[in-house]
DNA sequence: AATCATAAAATTGTATACAATATTTTCGGT
DNA sequence: ACCGAAAATATTGTATACAATTTTATGATT
């Protein structure tokens, strides 16, 4: 039988709360206590605390002096600034995927597709939502760049917390035909094509979310509440 | 009289071994002990470790595991893939620094030129490679960026154990020239020559650097040693 | 009832203690 | 003298204990 695991790392913790926050299973905000987290995991704070501080660093959860950590909560500056940055990263390293695709690589894409369509039909938008990102993180994997590789991984986990945040309530996030167009053109080695439809994709996503001013705090209430019966 | 300092926290634990790696005072394969460096700070080992830990994250020390943490060593590869993101990133960045130019960004970057020639007149190599890093770092940082600004750092911070393990033997560090260069294009708020200028100013410290293939390992001694007497 | 000061509880920050794992030294055999 | 095994030492990994800080609860005062 397979060896029974008796120890969890402090890197495995900080994965599984990665995830259930790229899935939206914890939402921005979300206070995270180390002696809760230690219960779960059954591990002292120890552990926790690495793992948190290693979050911290990726910029997914914010950790306060004295006060503790929370789940990030990326301004709409930071946002923007986060899809500018995947948009000069990531369609030219689809690019460089195109070239580097083999028939493995064409099938464990196709995989995630399927996963991600499966996920839909479920209506489990959260893993759907962690699935997609994967699909992204796998294709910059295949570009064989590790170094650009970990900076669109780090974007697309705040991604997450972004349409967490600024998602369009009317938006479906409808990647599954975006998904298979670009799988096709890595397939064909087609690196020009897979850099346009990468472009187009990250377009499209960012027009899923209201990235716009939020309304200058009203500094008079009379200002938002007055003229109720003139 | 300003409040004395009491205390020192993990990150500024970090920064300073950053600030070492960085200037050449620990070379790459060194071991950052946790009892020396609690010794040294005056802190528990829980500090030093946390410290080592974000180190690890921003991949300058290599923490392997029940053996400690060792100032990073970058593969060839790594070192090739960081200049290629480098050339990506910072010659785009120069272009919107020059946009958002102030006469006081100016002055700041043109005392940094000054001190870095200060440096290398005292034949202090290794502030002068600081400096130089942080020169580019003020750079990203005009640009308004910080998502890729963080990336940049990063890379820059990388880049100075490319160059302890890398550099060409003859090749003397010039930067002086490029810099000043690079800050008139800036001053005039030309985005085109900055970010041209950037981009061959990367070239150059490539070009400083000896990213050959190491000679395939000699699987017999004899090949290398043979032949002494015949 | 609302508000402020104070006290109690809970939570994070740091140091220390112990366990697990490497590294070095010692020492017997060849 | 030169290995190789085993003990001794040193170092890292994790948990716990205590200190510092924040948060919540309490209660007196207006």
């Amino acid at each position: 039988m397979p060896a029974l695991k008796t120890t969890i790392t402090a890197r495995e913790i900080g994965k599984a709360i990665a995830k259930a926050i790229h899935e939206h299973k914890v939402l921005p905000g979300t206070k995270l206590g180390e002696d809760e987290l230690s219960e779960i995991y059954g591990v002292s704070r120890t552990l926790v605390r690495s793992a948190l501080q290693g979050l911290s660093h990726e910029l997914l959860v914010d950790i306060q002096p004295n006060r503790g950590a929370f789940v990030a909560k990326p301004s709409l500056r930071e946002a923007r600034e986060i899809f500018e940055a995947r948009a000069l990263l990531e369609p030219r390293t689809a690019r460089s995927a195109a070239l580097r695709m083999t028939k493995d690589a064409a099938r464990r894409l196709q995989t995630h597709i399927d996963d991600e369509h499966e996920a839909l039909a479920q209506n489990d938008i959260g893993k759907a939502l962690w699935l997609s990102g994967v699909f992204h993180i796998e294709i910059s994997r295949l570009a064989d760049q590790a170094t650009i590789g970990r900076f669109i991984e780090s974007l697309i986990a705040r991604s997450s917390l972004i349409i967490a945040l600024y998602r369009k309530r009317d938006s479906a996030l409808c990647e599954k035909h975006a998904h298979h167009a670009l799988l096709e053109a890595l397939s064909q080695k087609d690196g020009a094509r897979a850099e346009e439809l990468m472009q187009s994709h990250l377009v499209d996503l960012v027009s899923a979310l209201d990235l716009r001013e939020k309304v200058s705090n009203p500094t008079k209430l009379k200002d938002v509440l007055g003229g109720w019966g003139a």
